[in-house]
DNA sequence: GCATTAGTTGCACGATTGTGCAAATATACA
DNA sequence: TGTATATTTGCACAATCGTGCAACTAATGC
């Protein structure tokens, strides 16, 4: 047994398709990278400034990303605040390169450091 | 000014929806996956044993997968052997994560080692 | 109570997408 | 040449998706 069968699990498991999916539209990532940007939870008013979009669809696009593990909502009064999961995300993305990096033994990416 | 500017144009550039569009597919990333396990390039008729559909429908799924950069494919006499861009796609995912974590300054994920 | 503001949801419509079948293209072999 | 195999492409159809409008819910202030 040459290849080891942890890897298969773990990129099966790691290539979600829901997070994929809410990346896949340019509305959203252009909320994602607003949020990104702003570097800081802002509301679905706030949101809607980065596109000329209607706000019930900026509130779906948000809600899209929130189920897809992105973002995180904190409803605050009568308004919700949008954050970047950021721990999350990046540690999903950097797991999903080791995995990717990992799976197959004679990977041409064989880095030379160590896991991390 | 408080944020850096280079994240952001850094952050937009990779968040590339033609990508994240291709991998938001289940037979895609179970192409993907397959690809990865097998550890080789394989044919499009190797790659059909993946999953029960039409091998017109893989043709198409890898042709999306080559496009979005993830795969790539090498003509050999009348079969084509489609092959994982392990570095590009490894390297995107590592940037994309650098980038999201390394664009808000008082990030929560602040790594404790350098920049690489 | 009523009015206002923030956000979500139902509905409809147009656009895109995944799929299978058949036809077309390309290469190898007799 | 003709035949067989591998892959791609045209076409049609069903399903999904993004969008805007209107209605609805929730929370604040009068």
């Amino acid at each position: 047994m040459v290849k080891p069968p942890a890897c298969r699990t773990k990129l099966r498991g790691l290539l979600n398709t829901r997070l994929f999916k809410a990346l896949g539209d340019p509305t959203r990532v252009g909320l994602l990278a607003y949020l990104a940007e702003r570097c800081a939870p802002l509301t679905v008013n706030e949101a809607a400034q980065c596109c000329p979009i209607d706000i019930s669809v900026v509130s779906r696009h948000l809600a899209v990303l929130r189920d897809a593990g992105v973002l995180e909502a904190a409803k605050e009064g009568r308004e919700v605040r949008y954050s970047i999961r950021y721990p999350e995300s990046v540690k999903l993305l950097r797991d999903l390169a080791d995995a990717l990096d990992g799976c197959c033994p004679i990977n041409p990416t064989k880095r030379k450091g160590g896991k991390r």
